[in-house]
RNA sequence: GCCCCCAUCGUCUAGCGGCCUAGGACACCGCCCUUUCAAGGCGGCAGCACGGGUUCGAAUCCCGUUGGGGGUGCCA
């Protein structure tokens, strides 16, 4: 058997998803074990989001776990070429078909038949309209049989294909699909094994149709992971849920604890040990030991397990790290502190809410303040409203603009009256930098947590 | 709606027909240790979703019900 190639596959979000870290941590695992090759690709077909930043989140919080990669970044916005030949091959084969139908004329037929099932009915099928710009090209799938493929977790899985509508591969603007790059870029990076989230278990039989209809030849193996829901049992979603692993870095979390208690999140060793060395995980993970129900995030857990490995360090380590910590927490705002201090222990004091859990409030300070300024509860409201809007970019020009704006709209003219609120809330002082260049320094969550708790002290 | 998958304490899990009176961990509650707080030790609370089968024997196998998750896009 030859060595297996794998692949993480993220799309550039900005930020590294609880599951996506999951799902590296198996591949990495896997071709650690088999000395396969593990490969990083930017699934960016989506060229809207602005990726050079992104990407360098992807590799940082990889790194940070520890998960280093043999091949690549490739990145699948620089591929396009390889995507089109291969819908053209299939156009040529008659497998794919041109197709003008709106999304809307879709829906309006399935309407008129009475037709529950959302999906493509096959309308431009034998039509044989011209490929190009404006037109989409669908996938003909079959009408009888059954697709079937053996996962490592999951056992054989099934599906009729009558039940795989026909589904669209190439935009009408020209650019290749997911489905399609995916399945392409597999082939072409040779991937052997093919391990990602069971959210793509489904998928997977539109991925192997395409794959034998290119002729590419012996399939991938696959090994679909159960997903990892939030406390309510369900969906991690990012406007509910902690889902980053920045913040849990940024919090303080050590990457060796978060790799231990991600790895528990489905796969135990068999006996009572929880804490497993790197070693111990690349010797004795196997995917048919994977449980195949959803696991639910547990913070607590987690922090437990932090804790454990916390303890283990030598004292002299957790020294290093803990001030690599502190230094990364306010090296960003190190210039703003140092025009305001007149000892060192000043510079730590003026930036204590940065690396507290929780900010220590001027008590005094904000009676007086809410006292005084009777729009107070308001204000926080509306930034509240305003740093929730997904949109708002998080610079300190942006939020500036954003605070004001929120103090005229309530009749608060003056920018220093505008932003007090703000201030304590969020730094729990009424002194010390610019309040929008600690809030950059303090992340768009740990902003907001602060407003909330802020707002829920005034009842 | 249709399709796929799943189901052990509140949560993560061990278990793969008799070792189960179901084990461990987190959380919670006691007690011990202790100048405090942690850590640690000891103990407690708490679970095989339900109903049928198969079997001498079922948490483990089969069927159904219920519940949960995923899919069903010119998103990835």
């Amino acid at each position: 058997m030859t060595a297996p190639r794998l692949r993480l596959a993220p799309s550039p979000t900005g930020y590294f998803h609880i599951g996506t870290a999951r799902t590296a941590l198996f591949n990495w695992i896997y071709a650690r074990q088999t000395g396969g090759t593990f490969v990083l690709r930017i699934e960016d077909t989506d060229r809207a989001r602005n990726r050079d930043e992104h990407v360098a989140g992807i590799e940082a919080a990889m790194r940070w776990l520890g998960l280093d990669w043999d091949d690549g970044p490739y990145f699948q916005s620089t591929r396009g070429a390889l995507y089109s030949a291969a819908v053209d091959r299939l156009l040529a084969d008659g497998a794919a078909y041109a197709c003008d139908c709106t999304p809307e004329a879709v829906g309006e037929r399935q309407r008129a038949r009475g037709d529950k099932t959302p999906g493509y009915d096959g309308f431009c099928r034998d039509r044989h309209l011209e490929a190009g710009p404006g037109r989409i090209v669908r996938l003909r799938t079959p009408d009888e049989g059954v697709s079937s493929y053996d996962d490592l977790v999951y056992g054989t899985l099934t599906m009729p294909f009558a039940d795989l509508r026909d589904f669209a591969i190439r935009k009408s603007n020209g650019d290749a699909l997911f489905d399609l790059a995916n399945v392409v870029d597999d082939a072409d990076m040779a991937i052997t094994h093919v391990v990602r989230g069971q959210d793509h278990k489904d998928n997977t039989h539109r991925h192997l149709l395409l794959w034998d209809r290119l002729g590419f030849g012996p399939r991938p193996t696959y090994a679909h992971l159960p997903l990892i829901n939030n406390s309510q049992g369900k969906k991690l979603s990012k406007r509910r849920d902690k889902v980053a692993v920045e913040d849990y870095r940024d919090e303080g979390y050590l990457p060796e604890a978060v790799r231990n208690y991600l790895l528990l999140l489905g796969w135990a060793p068999g006996d009572d040990r929880e804490l497993l060395s790197v070693e111990e995980m690349v010797a004795e993970f196997s995917f048919a030991a994977v449980k195949r129900a959803p696991a639910q995030f547990d913070e607590r857990k987690m922090q437990s397990v932090n804790a454990d490995y916390l303890r283990a360090l030598p004292v002299d380590e957790l020294v290093e790290r803990a001030q690599g910590w502190l230094r990364s927490r306010w090296a960003p705002v190190a210039g703003l502190v140092q025009e305001r201090s007149r000892t060192l222990s000043e510079v730590f004091h003026l930036t204590d809410y940065l690396y507290l859990p929780e900010p220590v409030l001027d008590a005094a300070r904000w009676q007086k303040e809410v006292a005084g300024q009777p729009a107070f509860a308001a204000l926080l409201d509306g930034l509240i409203e305003r740093f929730s809007e997904p949109e708002l970019e998080w610079t300190a020009a942006v939020l500036a603009d954003a605070t004001a704006a929120n103090g005229a709209a309530l009749g608060v003219a003056k920018p220093a009256q505008a932003s007090m609120p703000l201030r304590l809330a969020v730094t729990g002082k009424a002194v010390g930098i610019p309040v929008y260049d600690a809030l950059v320094a303090l992340g768009r969550d740990r902003t907001l947590g602060r407003l909330r708790s802020a707002r829920a002290r005034l009842g």
